[in-house]
DNA sequence: TCAAAAGTGTTGTCGCTACACCCATGT
DNA sequence: ACATGGGTGTAGCGACAACACTTTTGA
């Protein structure tokens, strides 16, 4: 373990999203320290004195996944009184979109039972981690609407089907499919691969990949998408 | 002064919004110790380990304006490990929105020289006080595009002309007259007094006030406002 | 009677929603 | 040939933007 000197009064906490079997899914881990020790709860963690903020919670994701470079994007910042029994802590909440397909359990010197559980079966959370979640799962449908960050939760290569499940499990509604192909021709931010699924007993679906270059020109002209 | 103990590392800034002359203004104070002292910054500060956070910025507010119940919102956490020159300090920024009209310089123990600073004519700001403000007009725009927080920036009586003018400032271009009026009349949260100004050299304009419980009921049927 | 701001309707365009059928592929 | 999901077009409606003149009031 490192030792190095921690703000003391300070955590951050990640709700890490992921897509599996057509549902959004977050990843919890079991505390192995009193308080609540036993209890599923959302990975945190302290910050180093001499690191970035956002450093942190990148950190406490490449411990738990083995992955860099992950969307990452804040909730908010939590600071009752009592939100944390052992001291005054006040925490900074993030959220992360990462392929489900990339993460890997990370056995390192963290090694620490996970779990990844449908956003619609959480269990109870310790302190004010279900706000926090709630927070995020707001903020995740607020920022969804605006900006097509969902690529961060499939893989590379996507169907246009796939996206829209995605979609329908995020803002929990239906969506219909002619309307959802249609904005998205419109709007063009997909690369047509030119290429089709492989082994599934049905027609083969196109495949798709997101093109950051054609998005980032749209958002310069100022684009906003809806689903 | 108070001798309250503080959490050392994380500190509150303040980006506190008037209207006035038909222009959006930021109150700025003259920082009276190093580093920086003499420049003209935001209004920030300590957190007691014994009080909620977001109780922080709500007594910086009442110290410099007198005013209580002041409509605060986050902006963002500030975490970069070089922000603060004399040590590791995170620090939470707040806009607040006010009635200038209300506002009276509080000459108690905190007393300081403070200026009412257009937004299109800030000096230059210590630490990265830039980035907070540019984040807080940012979020500002956005949120006023989805609720009707115009009012808190507005005396208890108001006109339409004033409250376009005020939309005009915040976003930074025209709108249509009647335009505006036809949005605001289907959306309807304001109470028409019928009451008139007076003592104005030209036809009188009726004057309304916002009506909280008619914003309410169109919260809960999840209406959305852009301007 | 003039100046200055208040207040009022209509039309065209664009984007969204709703909706049903044929296609390709593997078993 | 059948089961399964993939992929396509149109019509109606509502929301928004553009636009100019008349009214009221005090000086």
């Amino acid at each position: 373990m490192d030792e190095k000197p921690i703000i003391e009064n300070l955590s951050i906490d990640c709700v890490i999203f992921g897509f599996d079997e057509g549902k959004l899914k977050a990843l919890l881990i079991k505390r192995n320290t009193d308080p609540c020790k036993g209890m599923m709860s959302l990975p945190g963690g302290f910050v180093y004195v001499d690191e970035d903020l956002i450093h942190a919670p990148a950190r406490r994701l490449h411990d738990l996944t083995g992955l860099k470079d992950v969307f990452l994007r804040e909730i908010g910042v939590f600071g009752k009184i009592d939100r944390y029994p052992l001291r005054r802590v006040i925490t900074i909440g993030y959220y992360a979109l990462i392929k489900i397909s990339d993460y890997n359990i990370h056995v390192g010197e963290d090694a620490q039972e996970v779990q990844w559980v449908s956003v619609n079966e959480l269990p109870e959370l310790p302190f004010d981690h279900a706000e926090i979640f709630d927070e995020a799962l707001i903020k995740l449908r607020k920022h969804v609407r605006y900006e097509p960050i969902g690529y961060n939760l499939l893989p590379e290569k996507f169907t246009i089907t796939q996206l829209q499940t995605l979609y329908e499990a995020i803002l929990n509604k239906q969506i219909d499919n002619r309307n959802f192909r249609k904005k998205l021709a419109k709007i063009g931010f997909l690369n047509d691969l030119k290429e089709k699924q492989k082994n599934v007993s049905h027609r083969a679906a196109n495949l798709y990949s997101f093109d950051k270059v054609k998005y980032e020109t749209l958002v310069e002209k100022g684009y906003t998408f809806d689903f």
